[in-house]
DNA sequence: GCACTACACTGGACACTGTCAAGTCGCACC
DNA sequence: GGTGCGACTTGACAGTGTCCAGTGTAGTGC
């Protein structure tokens, strides 16, 4: 009982959300970028937060509640930049529109991947618990299988589906954390190879003789 | 100082092989793949293994070594199982060689869900960290080149590889953990799905004008 | 102005973890 | 018989997530 500086919310260098919910949601977004999952301690989030440990427990039930929701903004974002990309299909054609669809997915987990590491690792982060997670990782499919049904009309889309989402998520993962990544240091290099990889797939599928591919773009 | 039971060595139920090393590599994996790695906890691993916390330090230099070994042992698992993929590639013809290529890789991550994680997660185990770890994914990394070069001869084999390498690294990531293999309840269906796809692949590469798009490739 | 209550947060505990340091036992070897 | 030495034990420490019991503050009804 010395000196409770209880008006002075957080006297740290920015400007400090006011509200400690988002403040941690921040803070923990940041640790969980800097140093990866394992480092995210909920109570290096409240020190960082200038609260105590069990400040956090007020907001949250526990970690993984933290992490939920922010695998949770993580699948909007997503949703988001896919949408953005099936959304220019009638602009830039269906081959174009492949690769963007690709780059947004790719793009998002090259710019977030301490996020797109967790959003799909059940052991982390437990959809069948957090039904808005569920519920936002639903939406992001959704996105990628209407992109799939532009593509290719109505012909089996569910396997088209699967064989798009394992190419993008294939090469995310091996971009973030995998050898691809790990032999080019830059950012650059990534996307780089990125883009590489994504034409050449656009490319195969606009090979294929006539189904697939037409170019009345009705949307 | 009570009762010293040093000689019978270990009175559990199975065997148990003489060797503490390899038991507490034994008792990693079965807990790594039953509980996953959030659970490998060293403590409960010796507690397994019938011995004191400390005794796996005299075997391993830290937690992350055992994870490393169980690494280097699952890389090397993957690279026999895609050897013997290729080398049937004379037998069966390319499209059925590339979906056994697929089915090796694939199936190698649905039977070993727990070692597969981790195979890919430098935050878990640092393949900077372990030589081993590094040399055994460059040899399986390695196999899937040679596949590569034999379906598409000479022909920009590093983009060819990245493409491939990404599809069935996807696939086998979203059955392993993702909404595709949380859809499906049975081993069976996964298997079923794994191979649709992985067809609906080789279909695609089958369909293209010669061995391999002749277009600018090389980038 | 005053009791009452709900809220947001504090502080202390507990069991658990990985790891360091210092024993202790048994055995081969000189 | 002494003497290393390898394999293992025992004990400690700091760090973690989470449970539990406070405790100031704000807001409300009177």
């Amino acid at each position: 009982m010395v000196d409770r500086r209880r008006k002075p919310p957080l006297a740290s260098a920015p400007p400090a959300p006011p509200d400690l919910r988002q403040r941690i949601l921040l803070t923990s977004e940041q640790l969980l970028e800097e140093q990866g999952v394992a480092a995210l301690s909920l109570r290096e989030v409240a020190r960082r937060a200038g609260v105590t440990h069990q400040a956090p427990y007020h907001h949250f039930a526990d970690r993984e509640a933290i992490l939920a929701e922010l695998v949770t903004q993580g699948f909007d974002e997503l949703s988001r930049r896919l949408a953005q990309a099936n959304d220019r299909i009638a602009v830039v054609g269906r081959r174009d529109a492949l690769i963007a669809s690709g780059q947004a997915y790719v793009g998002f987990a090259l710019e977030h991947p301490g996020v797109f590491r967790i959003m799909f690792r059940p052991d982390v982060c437990d959809p069948a618990r957090f039904p808005g997670v569920q519920a936002a990782g639903k939406r992001a499919h959704a996105e990628l299988r209407r992109l799939v049904r532009l593509l290719h009309e109505d012909q089996a889309v569910e396997v088209w589906a699967n064989l798009h989402w394992s190419q993008v998520h294939g090469l995310a993962c091996l971009l973030v954390d995998g050898p691809l990544g790990q032999e080019r240091s830059s950012q650059r290099e990534r996307r780089a190879c990125m883009t590489q990889t994504l034409t050449q797939f656009a490319e195969l599928l606009a090979s294929t003789p006539a189904p697939v591919p037409r170019r009345g773009a009705q949307l």
